[in-house]
DNA sequence: GGACAATTTGTACAATCGTACAAATTGTCG
DNA sequence: CGACAATTTGTACGATTGTACAAATTGTCC
């Protein structure tokens, strides 16, 4: 095996930084968490934001690349409301994937995707910039051809609502759990993909919005 | 005036830390920025961590009571198109109001409020999880006035995508002048407000809605 | 097996962290 | 003014941080 070593490195840090942000982890934690050597940490990444850079790195191709497999996926559907719903899917569900397949998304990814995206983390901020945008475009032309009169503006901030909520859920899915008396699990991620999406398609095709330029 | 270097040094802590999170900001920072020195701070707050519980707590009862007044207000429409869209707009309109007028939410408490909670801040989620769930509860069953028929896990779902919007709003808003090549601007807080409200008033109240059970 | 590269280990460094505290200063009240 | 409390200042402490590097170990190819 090529360096399980430096795998188990990337998983550690992806691990703990996925959990208290970039700052509050120190690299000897990680080493320790990989059972691995300070030193090691060093020799592999050099230092620690390239250590996250390398995490980011291995993440976001693979996980655009199911994002657009989807996406293809889904505009084959004729059915409007279907199709619209099976492209928010699209975009929801690699980022919930459970991190065992490969490393396209995942949970863990999307977790620290919002942590560092909350504490204005520059490097992750470029990449992420970089990596994304382009994917983010593909899926609002989509939305666009689903709903014919709605403008680019409303479906970008519709996607962002939704990308905001993803990370929220992600993060604080405890907090359903509370709110819910426990009548309801925030860590279910099925149920949170379906509320999602549902609600994602609830506030894009609702015909009677106030905020849709399609009711004006 | 009482101390003005005390308040002064509160606003530094609430200011860098709802830029870079707990960690990433140092209390000579905080002292620096507030033109103290760095006994002053131990001196009035004691620890760094008790310094984050004081910024919380001159913050918390005003927004609250401020949202709760607006809640009050709202739920006299009859209307209940009406009426939803301005139960949603009095949870949100507090976080964004500017920090000019007095203590009571503004947009930096509430970028702070996302980034600790993301952080997983044990001392921030106490706080927050006592001070504010009660007032939730409360939007909670105003919405469910609103919506006969609809249950508690459907409104509760959907309020909490708002706050993770919410959130990802107040704190990436460049993302949006991005995605739009600046034909949009994500700073704008009328702006965002607006369609942060009309987005969850639409994916609430459309009764096509694949997750609403009144369709069912 | 021996030579050479890749990796791991252990240790050291300067810098910065949160906290503590004595001394100096400022404010307050009789 | 004088006494006493409140606050500010300056400095020091031990701990932890990210990074660097020489020595030891492991792997690889001839």
């Amino acid at each position: 095996m090529t360096s399980s070593r430096r795998e188990r490195i990337l998983e550690a840090g992806e691990t703990l930084m996925s959990q208290r942000g970039f700052h509050a982890v120190s690299m000897r934690e990680i080493a320790r968490e990989a059972g691995a050597n300070l030193g090691s940490v060093t020799y592999h990444f050099g230092t620690k934001e390239n250590l996250l850079a390398e995490i980011y790195a291995r993440h976001t191709v693979p996980m655009n690349r199911r994002r657009m497999e989807l996406l293809v996926e889904a505009e084959r559907i004729s059915d409007r409301r279907e199709r619209l719903s099976a492209i928010i899917r699209a975009f929801v569900v690699p980022a919930f994937s459970a991190s065992a397949d490969s490393a396209g998304g995942g949970a863990r990814f999307t977790r620290l995707r919002a942590i560092l995206s909350m504490e204005g983390n520059e490097t992750a901020g470029r990449i992420i910039a970089d990596a994304f945008d382009e994917t983010t475009h593909a899926f609002v032309e989509a939305l666009g051809r689903c709903l014919p009169g709605a403008d680019e503006a409303f479906i970008t901030w519709r996607l962002h609502f939704l990308l905001g909520a993803l990370y929220y859920t992600l993060v604080g899915g405890e907090r359903i759990n509370r709110l819910t008396a426990g009548r309801c699990d925030g860590n279910d991620q099925q149920a949170a993909i379906e509320q999602l999406v549902s609600a994602t398609a609830d506030s894009l095709a609702c015909d009677g919005a106030a905020g849709n330029p399609r009711a004006a």
